[in-house]
DNA sequence: CGGCGTTTTGAGAGAGCTCAACATCGGTGG
DNA sequence: CCACCGATGTTGAGCTCTCTCAAAACGCCG
């Protein structure tokens, strides 16, 4: 669901654009044209490092913004590439600038947008430093990090193998932390 | 150093509160006044869940904002207590607020600086997803994260022990991706 | 010189990864 | 309707890598 707040922008500023996988969404150094939100399929953004290797950047899910700060610079700093079939509404920087210029509740929204998606990744990473998987399993499903996802996905957000998260999913079940109520389904307590 | 952007602001919206360890800055449900600015010390943000147990939501350092979620809500949504002796900056919610409504620039400012953030908080999380110690410690040191900081402090942000960072740092050596040119000291290439 | 903290290296234990096998579910086509 | 297939879910066993505990070298500062 593309956030509300974008409604409030003209027409004309939302683009639908579908990739295939392998196609190209900009490269590094083209000039930023706006920022992205991803309806379905996936975006891996990357950088080249000057010694020549890839650098992941970030991989961009369903429901995800990016490129925000293409927003706030004239050109794109990394490459990103559908890695799937990918559905995606280019929001037009020009508008939004414009928006932001003239309407201050849009500005406000569109940080207090920003600021949540701060406090998520903060909260992410927060995530990741647990050692313990199960602990770790365990804060990432308090999180709501398993909501209608399916299990091998959490196990990718969260950096273990999905046998892994299995194991932790079914020890939690024994220490009586997690109910199990159906398969692959999980909730706590 | 406390982003340019908060310069544009009244004088009287920026506060300077110093706290001892463990001292608490605010808890959840206090009403906001506004986020806050770390120059020293360190600040733990916790939330309560629904069990009883308490969650660490991210722990700010020297340089860093916290609480921007505030400037668009009414209660704080978590805890922050010093967990060292610790100089704040409180950047006041309603002087924010109003300059983003007077002063599209200073909003555009903010945002950026927010994008900004993002950004950074994607890129860790994206060098925590490398498997490999030595790849994680090599993409870190790539992404600046060894200027001025001690090894130490590398090995907490990047979720190592310190011992198995100054191996990877051996081994980056050895491997001739790195050069060692003093006690501690490393550098690309 | 003598502490104190960082850096470095060693050895053992434990946790999670990998490879592998199997179960279960939904869909597809005969 | 049933057999098959692919994807997800689940569990087992061995191996590897990192963590932990330990110790020592180094550098800084009083």
């Amino acid at each position: 669901m593309l956030p509300k707040l974008f409604h409030d922008l003209p027409a004309n500023a939302l683009k639908n654009i579908n990739f295939q996988k392998s196609e190209t969404i900009f490269r590094q150094y083209d000039e930023t044209c706006g920022l992205y939100f991803v309806i379905s399929g996936k975006v891996s953004l990357k950088r080249h490092s000057p010694n020549g290797d890839e650098i992941i950047i970030h991989n961009a899910g369903k429901n995800e913004t990016f490129a925000e700060a293409a927003l706030f610079s004239k050109e794109y700093h990394c490459d990103a590439t559908a890695i799937e079939t990918t559905q995606l509404v280019l929001i037009n920087k020009a508008a939004v600038l414009a928006q932001m210029a003239s309407n201050p509740i849009f500005a406000m929204n569109l940080s207090a947008q920003f600021a949540r998606q701060i406090q998520i990744y903060r909260r992410r990473l927060e995530i990741q430093a647990i050692q313990s998987a199960d602990e770790r399993v365990y804060a990432a499903i308090g999180d709501g990090m398993l909501q209608g996802n399916i299990i091998k996905e959490l196990a990718a957000h969260i950096g273990l193998s999905h046998e892994a998260t299995y194991r932790s999913l079914a020890n939690l079940v024994k220490r009586n932390k997690l109910t199990k109520f159906a398969r692959g389904k999980y909730i706590i307590k």
